[in-house]
DNA sequence: GCCCCAGTTAACTCCCCGGTTAATTAGAGG
DNA sequence: CCTCTAATTAACCGGGGAGTTAACTGGGGC
């Protein structure tokens, strides 16, 4: 008799359930202290499993590690790969864009913290997930059909790289949620007040709609630009 | 007889020299392995000291990547301090001061990873720090004349927050470093090749100038733009 | 030439933590 | 009701790493 499927009080022998569990604990513990400080013990207390759990589930805990790590990005990518902006005036999709992805950073600090945790360690683990081919964006190609839209009807200028584009969307809407405790601290700010982050959200807008919109070559070169220094960079 | 007083070959018995030692390897050890994983051991082998030698002069392991955060932190605002830009066209201004943070980035990426490192722990070091006070970039006062002068010769906006916008710089900036590996390893690209980061280099200042050249009002506005959602928002 | 202490050393303690062993039990299938 | 396995548990192990103890020494001051 499989009466209870699950769903209901999960208790005892509940493969998935505990599956679960140990993964939502995991996600929290990670986020809030780090890959090496992190704890199994805690873990396991976290969300009271046994920590023999973690190994009988993940194997280690840089498996664990992977599996939340995993779980936060194929989120993030579901939303952006929900969004549908098609029938928007070319303005307004790069605003609701920006609004979702600020709007996600504001709801979900987890993906914020794991983000710059595995910068931090050079996206070693995020390079060994076999589901990274998944994890590049859609947003991509999206903003690649609005910029195209906008471009036609003379609303956009002409020479803009989608993938470039996005990372300057991104880093305009992410830095200020990323470093926010830096920045809190020298400016004096509380950054997460709603008043703040609705500024930074006009801001954020106003920023790229104003390089989308420039007339090509309007823009005022700087005299004396000097040409680009290769020799300074490194390989 | 205080022959050789230091910065010939450091023998023994050099207190300066040692505590200099012990804070170069902690910079590179905390920035490769984040500040729980690096270890006193390595430390102390890495600059051929004893380990005893960390606890007289830095007290803790806490006390150590204070010291090595302080030291990272106060080089970079030094640089920005320097940095003389009221002789040029306020454009040509602000391209210098991105190339500035652009090359300071390129240079030091033990500054990219102390920052990003303290952000993940919610500042909680910085903000101990008895030296906060001094982290307070001066380049918002240097930008805010900036903007001041472009602003009356006509050729910037004038609606401008000098903080505001110095964020926006910044983040504009420094994302695409301190993200470079989830960044690379999604969009199968070498971010630090030479040719890539000139052409962020090109995108920022085009991005930002766009910002600042854009006349009030000029703007598009998205068309059934609706208010700012307060009621999402945390706190 | 001696004293004294800042600077240096090796050896040690203790505990936390990742991972394992092996025993136990819930419950589905026959 | 019995069996067999997936799921769960407690107890244990070994290593690493932060911090300490106490002994020692180089060299400046007198």
């Amino acid at each position: 008799m499989k009466r209870r499927k699950r769903a209901t009080a999960p208790q005892k022998r509940n493969a998935d359930a505990t599956r679960a569990k140990i993964l939502q604990a995991a996600l929290d513990e990670f986020s809030e202290r780090g890959l090496p400080a992190a704890s199994t013990d805690d873990i396991a207390d976290r969300c009271g499993v046994n920590k023999r759990m973690i190994y009988y589930y993940f194997g280690s805990k840089e498996g664990l590690y992977l599996a939340a790590l995993e779980s936060v990005f194929e989120r993030f990518v579901a939303l952006e790969r929900e969004i549908d902006v098609e029938h928007l005036e070319p303005a307004a999709a790069i605003e609701a864009m920006i609004d979702l992805k600020i709007d996600y950073y504001v709801e979900n600090p987890h993906f914020v913290s794991f983000l710059a945790m595995e910068n931090f360690y050079k996206a070693r683990h995020l390079r060994k997930s076999k589901k990274l081919h998944m994890f590049k964006t859609p947003l991509t190609e999206v903003i690649a059909r609005i910029l195209k839209r906008g471009q036609s009807s003379g609303q956009f200028r002409q020479d803009v790289d989608p993938v470039d584009f996005y990372v300057s969307m991104c880093a305009l809407c992410i830095m200020y949620f990323s470093n926010q405790h830096s920045l809190g601290a020298i400016f004096q700010r509380d950054m997460m007040s709603g008043a703040n982050i609705e500024r930074r959200r006009r801001t954020v807008v106003d920023f790229v709609l104003s390089y989308l919109q420039m007339t090509d070559g309007a823009r005022t070169p700087a005299p004396g630009r000097k040409p680009a220094r290769q020799a300074a960079l490194v390989s």
